[in-house]
DNA sequence: AAATCATATTGACAATCCTCAATATGTCCA
DNA sequence: TGGACATATTGAGGATTGTCAATATGATTT
């Protein structure tokens, strides 16, 4: 029903990437600021940053400032949409676009 | 369940190339073999190739030689554990490793 | 055995990715 | 206003990616 496959590539490569799943994991517990995802990682602030950017730009994250903190939390839509999107390539009987099924 | 995230990150990044999810699509509708696939597209025979290994050295994708052709199915198996997975880390109450949830 | 068809591999290239240290920006508090 | 803290951006590096033409391998047919 009109998906296209270009739209799901930039949300695939934001999931294709360890640190940036495990991201996306302990977001799903709830909220966190960009100093606490940070204490779980052994990275630099400016790689976090770059992930978080990736994360947040894709759509897969929502990111909303309060005072000096960043706060991250899950986008459940759009993880939801990926789901729908990868089901829907996967079944049998689709509107698949290259051949007619 | 000691799912791994390094595990996923192969399936996810085999997934971010909008060649490859258009194959997957076509792929679920039933068994093709390259030449087949290669019609679809306005790549070279090479580039194929290669996307083919990446699919199927992934898992997402079967492959088996039939004489001089090479046929390809869909690992319906490797895409429903993907949706389990982004489902998984996705969902409040799980098993996160990061967070005592 | 040779010719032909289907697919895989190689080597090269430009583009993108992930990482860091260094620096800049933004916010709060004294 | 100045200092301290949180986060973003920049620039540079090495690694990986996607693409092709050329070549190699594998299978079928004559």
């Amino acid at each position: 029903m009109g998906y296209s496959y270009t739209d799901y590539v930039p949300l695939m490569k934001a999931m294709s990437d360890e640190t940036r799943l495990e991201i996306i994991d302990m977001l799903s517990a709830g909220e966190m600021c960009a100093c606490e995802i940070l204490e779980e990682f052994s990275i630099s602030q400016s790689t976090l940053s770059y992930h978080m950017k990736i994360l947040s730009e894709s759509g897969l994250v929502n990111a909303r400032r309060d005072g000096a903190w960043m706060r991250y939390t899950l986008n459940r839509d759009r993880m939801d949409h990926i789901i729908v999107f990868l089901t829907s390539i996967t079944s049998k009987n689709q509107d698949c676009i290259k051949r007619k099924c």
